[in-house]
DNA sequence: GTCTATACTACGATAGAC
DNA sequence: GTCTATCGTAGTATAGAC
């Protein structure tokens, strides 16, 4: 075995993070299967052992992505405490998310566009399920009169998009401490539904 | 003149345009130079006599639109009005842009990162200038008491965040008027920031 | 200002040796 | 399971005729 091999005890799993980190940064289009194999260290045709296609990789990371997002977020949430308490929990988990899972985060949002027919629409489904959640926690809300909310689809979704948005500038290194950060969008986010 | 030619007045703004469309769509790696010259009808080498590289042509869009929305908000919003006047101008203005040029917005956020060097730094400096406007009005109604916000700069980011994301689901022909989605914004921003 | 033709590089994917 | 080699295609950009 040539000095610039390493032994690999799991290639399939060293793609997938090195994919994902590339296609995060650059772009599914702005990375090559070369770039891919090559962050790994191996040949771009040996990627092909593992997976069928670029494409296929991408939707494995993908919809890989929105199953652990899915049952991680439906354990954090006690459906059965308050509207209030429910949506505190949903904020506290989905920033805590995004930040912990960042590059996946992206992906599933960016990357849509690059997902072939029975690829996107399978993530579609899995994003609604989540998007339809908050909702539900929303429409309780309003339902019990926590919440003075004019139209939760649209205040769900602007919600989604308002914490989401936390990879686009917070680094662990920064000014602001992960906590701080997770309470602020709480905080807003209690605001913005009329509760607090 | 062959048939199939047309006679062209103003092909830099075409290919502008198109090309605006394109990378909007697949993204500025997923879109050739040959796409954007065929949706234009001209030949692929032809676009060099309009834009010295596809690189400067992303500059070219990016840098203009930043400019474009500067101005615009600049002039929507009165500066000697109570904060929460101003914040209420900032969302409308911001809103009702999103979805008037949600091509040229989802760019300037997607595509920073095909930018190079000095065009990068170009387009981040005009984002900055945005985003402290959105800050400074937030500041001014928190000096002034009739804003509760834990910390602009959070906010600011998070509200931004939110507004934009209008683009991801609003479309003209669906259950909302154009109307009715800037005014439900427009509720849910000055609840997030406790005034309202 | 647009065309045809082409240079040069890179892409995804496959074949077959080891 | 990884390698080398290669196929066929497509990418940006340039040269030179009209």
């Amino acid at each position: 075995m040539p000095v610039t091999q390493v032994a690999r005890t799991n290639t399939k799993q060293e793609l997938r993070s090195h994919a994902q980190r590339l296609f995060a940064k650059h772009g599914y289009d702005g990375v090559s299967m070369r770039d891919i194999a090559g962050s790994v260290g191996i040949r771009q045709s040996a990627i092909y052992n593992h997976f069928q296609s670029k494409q296929h990789l991408l939707v494995d990371l993908m919809v890989n992505h929105m199953h652990v997002m899915l049952d991680a977020m439906r354990v954090a949430i006690d459906f059965t405490a308050t509207p209030k308490a429910q949506l505190e929990s949903f904020a506290r988990f989905h920033v805590n998310f995004q930040i912990d899972y960042s590059d996946a985060v992206f992906i599933a949002y960016m990357e849509l566009r690059s997902l072939e027919d029975e690829g996107h629409a399978s993530v579609v489904v899995l994003r609604d399920q989540y998007e339809q959640t908050l909702r539900g926690i929303l429409d309780a809300g309003i339902e019990a009169g926590d919440f003075v909310v004019n139209n939760s689809s649209v205040v769900a979704r602007g919600l989604l998009a308002m914490m989401t948005g936390v990879t686009v500038w917070y680094r662990p290194d920064g000014d602001l401490t992960r906590d701080e950060v997770t309470e602020s969008y709480i905080a807003t986010v209690l605001r913005a539904v009329g509760s607090k």
